[in-house]
DNA sequence: GACGTTAGCGGAGAGATCTCCGGTTGACGA
DNA sequence: TCGTCAACCGGAGATCTCTCCGCTAACGTC
């Protein structure tokens, strides 16, 4: 955490990319929309300079939110040392939809992410996140066998897609939590072992 | 079909918008991102003229393929006619990956498409289908009961972010296949009557 | 046919994204 | 400390999306 990735940049050119960093965080937690223009005036840097150093939104909203991403990928192993596979699995799956229904601003951003390498970067532990849970249920026999996170998280893509305040009251929270039912059964299907649990 | 939707446009307003619609169909199948601008010129128009038949671009896409989208809700009755209820189903959803596979543009359309009204002439259809569909496997017991169309079209969104041509011969189809089957399974778990089929 | 009403036209332009490139400055060896 | 040079800056500008509004001409009426 907090190491310097890639080659160590040049001390200003390191000061600007912090400066925008800041400058973005306030922007995306005060309107989600913001302009990157603005952003980069408000960094007191030129449009190029901001550009430069992430390439499109996707790339700055990735960089804003990725110690965020990095606590939701590091609380898989923690969730399996401490619940069954399959319980561990759909419990982060629930902290992936919190996360989706709060930062709003990423909704698009994983959305594209499965092709871009770019995203690489933050992408990357969340699927390895995904990996390490999908394995553990496998080898435990509560889920079927032979299932590629990647899939899994693409399926998983309508959690970015739920509007928060869906028609009221914590009804984009329940809708996501039948959603996510209905993929765990559907993970659970064809499953190796054990007697096929009824839901619930 | 072709019935005159709303009020009947004055003559040379029609006459622009099929224009404008032609253009966008030409272009659309050259690049699926054509610039409005150039559609706006290409079909002899100002941008204030498109923008005010079409207020964004899904709103032209949308009605570019809109006889397409029609033709495939129109196959849901079909299907039922022809096939089990959950057959048809899955017939269907096989008809509409392979429809996302094809007309890509249309990717990012149904997904803005829930919480649109505007849209609602074209998504009306479709949300029409699947509410069909599954009434049908729901009152044949091969499906859980109270699953709401809208949650399922929601989840089926993957289908619009599968890359065509991802990583090369029909890896995509090949795709699609695999979280058919998983969605598949996912709504036939906690069906109210028959013994659970194991999967192919 | 002429006329008034108004739907509709279309271009100017605001604001956004992203690129290009001449100028500048930090890093480092001497 | 200084010179060199590559890394980096930042703004001009190309292009796109979408809006606003003064003007035009189509349509119903007489």
């Amino acid at each position: 955490m907090t190491r310097p990735q890639h080659e160590p940049l040049r001390a200003d050119a390191q000061q600007n990319r912090d400066r925008i960093l800041e400058a973005a965080r306030a922007a995306f937690a005060a309107s989600g929309d913001a302009s990157l223009n603005s952003i980069a005036k408000q960094a007191g840097v030129g449009p190029g300079t901001l550009y430069r150093h992430f390439p499109n939104r996707e790339a700055l909203v990735l960089a804003v939110y990725r110690h965020d991403v990095q606590l939701l990928a590091d609380a898989a192993p923690r969730l399996l040392a401490r619940h069954p596979p399959l319980e561990a699995l759909r419990l982060w799956f629930d902290r992936l939809a919190h996360y989706g229904r709060i930062k709003h601003g990423l909704a698009d951003v994983l959305h594209a992410a499965t092709s871009e390498d770019l995203v690489g970067e933050s992408y990357g532990p969340i699927i390895g996140a995904v990996t390490l849970l999908l394995r553990a249920c496998e080898e435990d026999g509560s889920i079927r066998p032979g299932l590629d996170p990647d899939d899994v998280l693409l399926l998983l893509g309508f959690l970015w897609r739920i509007d928060p305040g869906d028609g009221g009251s914590g009804a984009g929270k329940a809708r996501a939590g039948r959603l996510l039912d209905l993929v765990m059964d559907g993970l659970q299907a064809g499953r190796t072992t054990g007697p096929r649990r009824r839901r619930r």
